[in-house]
Parts: C-alpha cells; sequence; structure tokens
DNA sequence: GTTTTTAATTATTGTTGTGAAAATAAATAA
DNA sequence: TTATTTATTTTCACAACAATAATTAAAAAC
C-alpha cells in the first residue's frame, strides 16, 4: 500500500481543507490561486487516492450548478501514535482526518526500546483487527520520546533515564527492524504542539504557536509558520534547563508530592480535587508558585516567538491547568509590546495529545507543505 | 531593468555558492542532486542574468577536463539599505555578493519619513553615480526600522518615538511614492540578523541563529532554518519586553551615562577606552551588571530556539561585547543540555549590521529559498 | 602524438504540468 | 418550457523539464 509524495499545490489543497474545512473546487481555486482546470486534475489525483471525498449533501446556493465540497476523507488512511512513559504504554489509531479511531493505555514494566516496539506493533495488529482497518492504507507511526534528541538527524535520543537502555539507543534502527511501517519519532513535546496545532483548532487562526507540556518534566513544542522549529541540534524548546535543578518543577509529580506533604493522602492525580475543602489551600498555593515559575517562560516565549497562542497541556487534571492559565494571565507579567501579553490557553485536547501528536506525524509529514 | 523570479533550483544554487563559495557546475550538481544537463541549462540562464560568473583562474586537480567553478558575480546587481536613527542616517551600497561598495553617515535633523525618503534616494543617487553604476541593475532598497511592526503586513511600524512622525505611518506607501525601487522594510534587528547570516560566515555552519542588538533600546532577530523568524503578529525578537522598564538596559547611551556618572568626562562612545585606568573599573562594573541582565536573554534564546551561534552586536565597541560575551560564556548559566551552552560570540563585521542587513533585504528576497 | 579521463554541452525524446477555450452539468429564473 | 447562471470537466496546444546518450573540450598519462 505505497503512498505517493504529494506534490505542492496537492499539499496546499490538503491543509487548506484541514482549515477551512469542506471547499468546492472553485472556493478552492479562488483561495489557492490554481486555475479551474488544474484543480479539477489535482482533486481527481486526491479522490483516486481516497484521501479527499466529495460531500454528499451539499445545499445549493442561489442558481447556476451547485458546487460539490470536498473534504478530507477519513477512508484515505490511518496512522499510529504511541508514548513509552514510566509505566505505561499509550498508543492512539487516528484516521487521515485527525479524528481518533481507538486509543489504548497499558501498564508496562519498564521495558526496553525492543520490547517497546514489539509491543506497538501487536497492539497496532490487535487494534486494527478490532477497528476493521486491515487492508486500509497504514501511512505509519510516530513514536514521541520523553526527551531531547541527541542529534539533528532524529536516531538517537537522550531520552529521561527512567526508560531502561532508551538513552542514546538507535532508536530509527530498532523500531524499523520490529514494524515495518514508515516511522517518525520525535519529542513528545514537539508531538504535543503538533496535536495542538492540528486538532485544537490552532491551525485555523494562527500560523505560530507554542505549547507548555507540563509532564514528567516540562518541555516545549514550538511551531512557526506551520513548521516545528527543532534549532540547530534538534533540542530548542528544551525548557526545562531554565528550571534550577535543586528547586521542584512545575510538574503532576509535584503536585501530588506537595499534596502528600501537606497531609492529603492521594494515591493518584486522579484524586486531585479542588473542590475538596482539604486539598483546596494546598492546591492554590501550589499554584500561585507554579505560576510563578511559568512566568518567566511564558514571558520569554512571548518575547523570543510572538505566539499567536501558548497551549497549557500535560496530565494535570483540566482545572488545575486552568488555575494556571488564569493566574498567568491575570499576572502583570512583562513590560507590553503593543498592548499584547502572553496569550495563555489550556488544551481542549481529549485524548493525550502527546499520543495523538505521535500519530499525526505521519500525516504532517506526508501533507503538510514542506 | 526587471529582475526575473528565480525558480526553485535556481535559489538553491545560488544559495548554494554563498555558502560554500566557488563550485563548478558538476561539484554543484552532485551537491544539489540536480542531473548535469538540468544544472547547465540552469547555470547558462543564471549566467545570462549575470548574477554568477566563471571564475577565469582555476587551477587544475589532476587529469580530465579543468572545472570550471561559478561564483556569484559582484555584477549581477546592487542594493541600498538605510536606517534612520536618531540624528543620523546611515546608508549602504552592496553588490550582488554582499560585498560593500560603498557606505554614507549623515547627521540629519529628525525628519519625518517623506523627508528621509527623499534624502535617502537623493544619497543613493550619488553614491551609484560615484562609483559608475548607472544603467547596473538596481535589485532594490531595505529599510530597517527601529521598533517592531505592528502587523503582519509590513507596512505599519512601532517606531521608537525619537524619530518624528514615524510611528504608526504607512511607511511602505510613502517610501515607494518617493523611491520608485522595490522595497523592503524590516525591524533592525531582522536586518542585523541578515547581515550576521550572510557576511559574518555563520550561513556556512548554522541555520538557526540569534542576533541580540544593543542599540538605543535592545533587540533580537531569530533564523531558524534560514528563514526570519516573525511570529504571529511580526514582534517575534521583540525582547526589551523581558527588561523592567525602570532599571537601566545594558545599552551604549547607558554605558556612556554610567561612565559619566563616574566622573569621567566622555562625549561619544569612541572615546570608550577599556586601557585607560579612570574608565576600566566602571566598564568592568557596568560589563558585570549588563552581563548579568543578559544572562536570562541568554539563556532563554538558548532554551528556546537552541541556535548555532547567538551573536552580540551593536554599536559598542569591540572590546566591550568581547567583555560581554566572555562573561557570557563563562557564566554557570543554566542547567546544560547535552553538555551545551550558550554559544555567545560577537559580532565580526566591519560596518553597521543594521544597514548591512537592510540592503541584503531585497537580495535574501531575490535569492533565498522561499 | 595518442589515449585516457573528467567536465560540460547538445540533441533527442518523453514526461509533466499548464491555461484558454469549448463543452457539459445542474441548478434557478422567466 | 427555455434562457441564464454557475460549477466542473474535457480538449488541445504548448511550455518546462528531465534523462539518456552522444558530442565536444581540455587537461594529464603514456
Amino acid at each position: 500500500m505505497y503512498f505517493p509524495t504529494l506534490d505542492k499545490d496537492q499539499r496546499r489543497i490538503l491543509q487548506m481543507l484541514r482549515r477551512s474545512g469542506p471547499l468546492s473546487r472553485s472556493a478552492l481555486a479562488v483561495a489557492l490561486e490554481i486555475s479551474a482546470t488544474a484543480l479539477t486534475r489535482l482533486s481527481r489525483d486526491l479522490l483516486a487516492l481516497g484521501v479527499i471525498e466529495e460531500l454528499p449533501d451539499a445545499e445549493t446556493h442561489g442558481r447556476g450548478r451547485p458546487a460539490v465540497p470536498l473534504r478530507l476523507a477519513a477512508g484515505g488512511g490511518y496512522a499510529v501514535g504511541a508514548t513509552a512513559h514510566k509505566g505505561l504504554l499509550d498508543i492512539a489509531l487516528i484516521d487521515f482526518t485527525g479524528a481518533t479511531i481507538a486509543t489504548h493505555h497499558e501498564a508496562t514494566e519498564p521495558i526496553d526500546p525492543k520490547a517497546f516496539a514489539r509491543k506497538v506493533r501487536q497492539l497496532t495488529h490487535m487494534l486494527v483487527d478490532r477497528h476493521g482497518l486491515l487492508g486500509r492504507r497504514m501511512l505509519g507511526i510516530g513514536i514521541a520520546v520523553p526527551g531531547p534528541s541527541l542529534s539533528a538527524a532524529d536516531d538517537r535520543w537522550s531520552v529521561v533515564d527512567v526508560l531502561p537502555n532508551w538513552r542514546n539507543a538507535p532508536l530509527r534502527e530498532i523500531f524499523s527492524a520490529e514494524m515495518g511501517w514508515p516511522l517518525w519519532i520525535d519529542n513528545d513535546a514537539n508531538a504535543a504542539a503538533i496535536a495542538e496545532y492540528y486538532l485544537d483548532g490552532l491551525m485555523r487562526d494562527f500560523s505560530t504557536l507554542v505549547v507548555l507540556l507540563l509532564g514528567f518534566g516540562i518541555g516545549a513544542g514550538v511551531i512557526t509558520d506551520g513548521r516545528l522549529v527543532r534549532g540547530q541540534y534538534g533540542v530548542a524548546g528544551e525548557i526545562g534547563c531554565l528550571f534550577p535543578g535543586h528547586l521542584p518543577r512545575p510538574s503532576p509529580l509535584d503536585l501530588l508530592a506537595t499534596l502528600r506533604a501537606d497531609g492529603c493522602d492521594l494515591s493518584s492525580l486522579a484524586e486531585i480535587d479542588f473542590a475538596d475543602a482539604a486539598q483546596a489551600p494546598t492546591i492554590a498555593r501550589w499554584l500561585d508558585r507554579a505560576a510563578q515559575q511559568l512566568e518567566t517562560v511564558c514571558n520569554t516565549a512571548f518575547a523570543w516567538l510572538d505566539p499567536g497562542a501558548i497551549m497549557l497541556a500535560g496530565t494535570l487534571p483540566p482545572v488545575i491547568l486552568q488555575g494556571l492559565a488564569d493566574r498567568l494571565r491575570s499576572a502583570e507579567l512583562v513590560t507590553t509590546v503593543c498592548q499584547r501579553r502572553p496569550p495563555v490557553q489550556i488544551s481542549g485536547l481529549r485524548g493525550s495529545p502527546i499520543t495523538l501528536g505521535a500519530a499525526l506525524l505521519p500525516i504532517h509529514a506526508l501533507s503538510a507543505e514542506m
């Protein structure tokens, strides 16, 4: 099931449909400044590939032949995303439009890359089978790795060391050997940025975007002009290095630890409850401190990158993220530029932005303008 | 004298020659993965346009027909750059290779954009005449503006208010009306970044770059993957907002003020002398403070952008910039990422990077990959 | 001198993509 | 019904382009 490389105009059509929703051929021709002739030809090819489809129930709009809107076709293919956390394996199946077909979480022993790859392959087969995707086009698999890359080429990674034998391993080689599919590997924060961009509606309004990922550590993904910013050596967005090593960082684990230190007997993040009078004061205090720690991050993201949005994402409960965002928005952060201030928002995604973003990596690579 | 839009491969050839210096057709064909046939055609067109030329004195390298290296042709055209500072008008003429043909500085009354444009036009005519460029191809003019743009389109700018009637004026319209040439307008720090990239050899080694411009205020220009980063609303790199408004910023004026406050009777930056025992302690103290203020800027640039180089540029004497760079390099800045630390260097350009960068704007637009 | 080697160019041929204009399709308006 | 309008497709002539192979150029090796 070979997927041909799409040319520039085909990619422009796909990104336009992703951004703007269904559009007729003539509307696309006008918007992209392509002749109607060319658009007929390009869309014929994309229809034949199955990546777009005609919208059946198009209402007419005055006289003249009614336009037939085109849209991305869910049947254009599916992609798989996977993440290795400490003790947890997370996998997602999405279709060509980016919609989630299935997700699966599984507790695992700490495993090495090869065992991880084998597990992901098995789970993929299981999910593909269960959802009747056999014979449909597999676009590829994206793996989100916690930690920065060690080189501009994405073959070796400085993975946080809770994962055994991951650091500095030739991940591309190992994963490729175990799974025959087209493969993309990227940093977890970059994956989250892709997910926010594609799935949280940010692509419609913005071309520049920062995603702060509060996870085991703290990382960021940056998109400017629709492209991921990787930097000279692939470590752009590694903002963990801005936090002094000896102080606690604003992370889910830190919140949990803070609550426990204050005598709240919680076993997991799921039990965090702002409405619980026993927890509320501690949470509020933690939020104040965490927001203060994040102020510099938001300020500098704003100053350096001028993002259309700074998204807070991570495994913290939405209430907590919202509390952070509120504090960051209302703080007198910086001397403003043109009356603007850091546009902090929280992720509206359901599901892990990391894993969904990983699954989007193949789709991004195949259909985004290069 | 019409300059045609160059296609992708022609631009790739030009950028390759800019980066690597003279290369034969066959070397170019190999490096760019273009067939020798195609390269003959492309180079024929570029030769006919006059933007490249054959190197006459090519020494041979073993047997076989000797290769004829191609290089950028100085005669490919000239471009003009201009900057308006407070009380000073700065203009530069460069050729297609980026080499400086002439520069001119002139003290002026504070002038409005229209008077500025008229003056620039007159000076350009004068310099063109003086250097025998009449009839040569004028590629366009770049204007570097101190201050961020007010919109993603580059028509209105939030110019620092020492320039009368500049802020929020439709600069593109005004300049275009006065000068018929193709026109580019950009922020002064962005222009400086372009100059460092093209003229200071950074293009050879890096694709990602940060330039800190210590001028009247403090600004930064960012290049990632060979492209200027402008941000969602055109204010990326406006790092002035990271400095509290009530404290002095590390700028030439501040150094001068500090020296005067310590009893050194200097009238201009040119009189600053590190070797002067009366000044040295004050300068050292200022350097310590300024470096400390810049630490955060360097840290965050490093964390967010992972630049191949962080260049210090501005009107401060090289010794002073070097003192800053040394301090910034030796400071325990951050938790390192992969044993790397902010790669601070000082500009090696002779001449104002702002004005040279402004002049490079037309060349960048015409010959960089888009 | 002749051969060999590498560089560059020129036919030659086939592919690809393009826009203009004409043709067709499907609706509304008269 | 027929005319009109808008959307889409087809036809067709043409330009751009690339790859192969053949050709020419200029040097060193023999």
